[in-house]
DNA sequence: ATTGTAAAGTAAACAGTGATTACTCTTTGA
DNA sequence: TCAAAGAGTAATCACTGTTTACTTTACAAT
C-alpha cells in the first residue's frame, strides 16, 4: 500500500512492531501477541498497525519466517566456526547449536515448530522452504561425512525403505542439491531425534526424567551418530 | 463446593462440559476452548460453568489429565493385545500404538504435550506422574526384553552417562519400580525419538520431507531398536 | 508559497472473550 | 412447612482483533 517516498521508515516501523511482538512473546508466551499491547508499547493505537500488517496472522507469519531464518543463520554460523574440526565433531557441533538456539530463542522455537495460535497455521508454501534451509547445513555435513569415510553407514542405517527413498530422491532432484538420498535420510532421522528431545525439554517433560538434559542430549546424539557408523 | 445429595448428576455435568470442550478442540484447535461456546452448546450461560470448574485453566487441566490417562490406557490395551507376540514385536507394537493414539487423538496430544494456552502450563505435580504412567508399559517391556535376552544392549547403547544414571536410579528407587536404569534410559531415548517424529508429523513438517510417514516411523523405530541390540 | 493528494494515525464501534458479582429460582432435608 | 443450600442467570468489567469514518501530517508539483 505505501511504498513511495520513504520506504525505510516504513520498514523500520515494521521491524519495531516485530521487535515488540517478540518481547511480548518472551514475557508471556507465544499467544500473548496482542496488537493493542504492541500499540501501547510504541505510543500508537492498534488500528494504526494495520497499515503495516493487514492482519495479526500476517504479523505472526512474518515472525515465523524470521524465526526460521534465525535458526538457519545460527546453524550456518556454527558450521563455519567449526570448519577446522574433524567432520564428525563438526556435525555433532552443529546439532548442539541447533538445541542451543532452541533454548536461547525459546518462544521463537515454539512459534515456528509448535502450535502458535487458535486456528492459525502458517502457509506451507512459506514454511516448507524455510524448514529446508534449516537443515541444509546438516545434510551437507552428512554428505561430506559419507563421502570422506568419516561416516560408513552401518546396518540398519545403510538402507532406506523403497517408497521413502523414492520420495526423498525426488525432492533432492527437484531442488538440485548435490546430495545422496542416504545423507538426506539419515538427516531426517537425526532431525526427528533432536527435535523430540528439544520439544520434551522445552515443555518440562524431559528434565524431571533425566536430570541433566545437556548431558542427555549430547549422549543421545553421539550414540545415534555412532550407531549410524560415525568414526570419531 | 457442591458434593451433597446428588453427586452423580454433578459429575455427569462435569463430563458433559469436558466432552463439549473436546469437541470444540477437535473442530477448531486446542485454543478454541471457550466457556461461552460450551455454555451455548449445552443451553447454559457461561457463569454457570464456574460451578463445575472454578476457572478455565482448571477445565483444561482436567482435560490434560484425561488425555494422559487415555494415552496410557491405549498403550496398556496394545500391550495386552500383543501378549502372544515375541517381546521385540510387542515392544514395537506398543510404540506403534503410541503414534496411533497421537494421530487419532490429535488435539488431545497437542493439549498434553504442547503449548495449549496463553501463559497456561499445567501444574507439574499433576503432569509428571501422568507422563510416567504413559511410559510404564514401554519401560516394562524394555526390562523384560533385557532380562530375557531379546535385547542384548550393544554399544553405544550399553552405557549411560554417570550423572544421568544416578538421577534415573534415584527416580526408580523413589517409585519402587522393578526396573533397571538401562531399561529406563533406553526408554527415554526411544521416547524422545518417537515424540520427535510425531510432533513434526503433527505440524506438517515431516510429511513433505519423507512422504509416507507411516513407513518412516516404523523404519526409524525398528532401526533404533535394532541398533540398541534387539534380536527380532 | 500554495495547494492538492496520499500516507499515517485516531476515535468510535462491533463482536467476541474470561471472569466476577449480585441476584433469583428450585430442590431438598429436617 | 420452611429455611438452607444448590444451580442458574443477568449485568458488568476489562480485555481481544478488526472495521469504518474521520482527521492530521508531510511532501511534490504547480
Amino acid at each position: 500500500m505505501p511504498r513511495q517516498r520513504d520506504d525505510t521508515v516504513y520498514e523500520e516501523t515494521q521491524a519495531t512492531i516485530k521487535a515488540i511482538a517478540r518481547q511480548q512473546m518472551a514475557e508471556d508466551g507465544t499467544a500473548a501477541i496482542s496488537l493493542r499491547g504492541i500499540g501501547r508499547s510504541m505510543d500508537m493505537t492498534a488500528p494504526a498497525l494495520y497499515r503495516y500488517y493487514p492482519t495479526r496472522d500476517d504479523l505472526i507469519t512474518a515472525l515465523i519466517v524470521d524465526g526460521f531464518n534465525g535458526l538457519a543463520d545460527a546453524l550456518e554460523a556454527a558450521d563455519a566456526a567449526l570448519d577446522t574440526q574433524p567432520l564428525p565433531e563438526r556435525l555433532f557441533g552443529v546439532l548442539v547449536a541447533y538445541r542451543q538456539w532452541a533454548i536461547v530463542h525459546r518462544v521463537d522455537f515454539q512459534l515456528i515448530y509448535g502450535n502458535p495460535i487458535p486456528g492459525f497455521a502458517a502457509p506451507r508454501e512459506v514454511t516448507v522452504p524455510a524448514v529446508i534451509r534449516t537443515f541444509v547445513p546438516v545434510v551437507r555435513l552428512m554428505e561430506m561425512a559419507l563421502q570422506s569415510g568419516a561416516l560408513v553407514p552401518k546396518p540398519p542405517y545403510d538402507a532406506i525403505p523403497a517408497a521413502i527413498e523414492q520420495h526423498e530422491q525426488a525432492l533432492i532432484a527437484e531442488g538440485g542439491y548435490p546430495i545422496s538420498a542416504l545423507a538426506y535420510h539419515l538427516t531426517m532421522i537425526g532431525w526427528t531425534q533432536v527435535h523430540g528431545i528439544i520439544v520434551l525439554e522445552m515443555y518440562e517433560h524431559l528434565g524431571p526424567n533425566v536430570g541433566d538434559v545437556d548431558q542427555f542430549y549430547e549422549a543421545a546424539i553421539r550414540a545415534l551418530l555412532t550407531s549410524m557408523g560415525t568414526r570419531w
